[in-house]
DNA sequence: ACCCAGGCATTGG
DNA sequence: CCAATGCATGGG
């Protein structure tokens, strides 16, 4: 069944393409989420209820405006309601970018940038456990491994429906992955100690009633420092928590290797920056570091002057 | 056959 | 406190 579709306004400019595009890296497919002929679509796991929103752009850049059409069981129109929320938190829609291309014009690299990906909101994810399972799963690696053992892990454990022939998948929710063992966890492809890292966070997702999802009141601080007693969870992986799960505007994970590359090629002639160098250099876009991390990240992804 | 990739915990100085 | 090491796997 099909409802009406439900129109809401994120926060002008709004790039519909490059937010979801940049969502979904530029492939059309990535792990839960596609981006196909200006429609993207994502199944949406609401208290349970699985259902499939496909979103198309109606607006402008300057005047955005969002249809959101749902299907699936069961729909109500407050489920209606709850399903638009969790879409515009999903494409970030309302995020202040006016004020870091304001801040942004003092830097005529980011400034650039700002012109070039000028409505580039940032994505985020449903959940802190989705946030932290990505963030683990792609530590070290490559980012083309990283989306193999991503969508193995999604096909394998996500829960999933199939609507109009095609079947869809929404992220593993944390009972499934606690109560996979180790070494089924093994046959994802994971190294032996991501596996445990990652069977641990269910674990601590699960059980703790909401433990993982009650960090919104709390100062970045004190979220890296609850995130950092997991184990497998370091600063580069809290930092990225606290970018895509709770949209926090002034985090820039200075660990984070491809980052320095972009830093490094943009402002360095590409020479070495170190973290401690990369962390005070990203001063200059404080208190929307994030947003300067989002536009270094999508110019890496778009191979643009980097 | 190597080496590296959007880190982390562990171990040994 | 800092350096070295192993980790799974796909691509160069």
């Amino acid at each position: 069944m099909t409802n009406p579709a439900i129109i809401f306004r994120p926060t002008a400019p709004f790039d519909f393409n490059l937010t979801a595009g940049y969502l979904t890296y530029f492939r059309g497919q990535y792990g839960s989420d596609s981006l196909d002929d200006g429609a993207y679509r994502r199944l949406l796991d609401l208290q349970g209820k699985l259902v499939l929103a496909t979103v198309r752009c109606l607006g402008t850049v300057d005047a955005p405006e969002l249809a959101v059409e749902l299907a699936g069981d069961s729909l109500t129109p407050a489920g209606g309601e709850a399903a638009a929320l969790r879409v515009s938190w999903l494409l970030g829609a309302d995020a202040p970018l006016n004020d870091f291309y304001a801040l942004a014009q003092a830097d005529p690299v980011m400034s650039g940038l700002t012109v070039q990906f000028r409505g580039l909101h940032l994505p985020h994810t449903a959940s802190v456990f989705e946030a932290l399972v990505l963030a683990v799963l792609g530590q070290q690696i490559s980012t083309n491994v990283a989306r193999v053992i991503r969508t193995l892990l999604i096909e394998t454990y996500g829960p999933r429906q199939t609507i109009g022939g095609a079947t869809y998948f929404a992220f593993p929710r944390p009972e499934t992955l606690a109560a996979a063992s180790v070494e089924e966890l093994l046959r994802l492809k994971l190294s032996g100690r991501k596996a445990e890292y990652i069977q641990g966070i269910a674990q601590v997702a699960a059980e703790r009633d909401a433990g993982l999802e009650s960090l919104q009141e709390l100062p970045d601080d004190a979220v890296v420092a609850r995130l950092t007693a997991l184990r497998g969870v370091g600063l580069w992986t809290a930092q990225w928590a606290l970018v895509r799960a709770l949209g926090r505007p002034d985090v820039f994970p200075a660990g984070d290797l491809a980052l320095r590359r972009a830093v490094s090629r943009l402002y360095f002639g590409g020479a070495t920056v170190e973290e401690r160098q990369a962390e005070e250099f990203s001063r200059r876009w404080s208190p929307w570091r994030t947003y300067a991390t989002l536009y270094l990240f999508t110019a890496l992804r778009l191979g643009v002057a980097v």
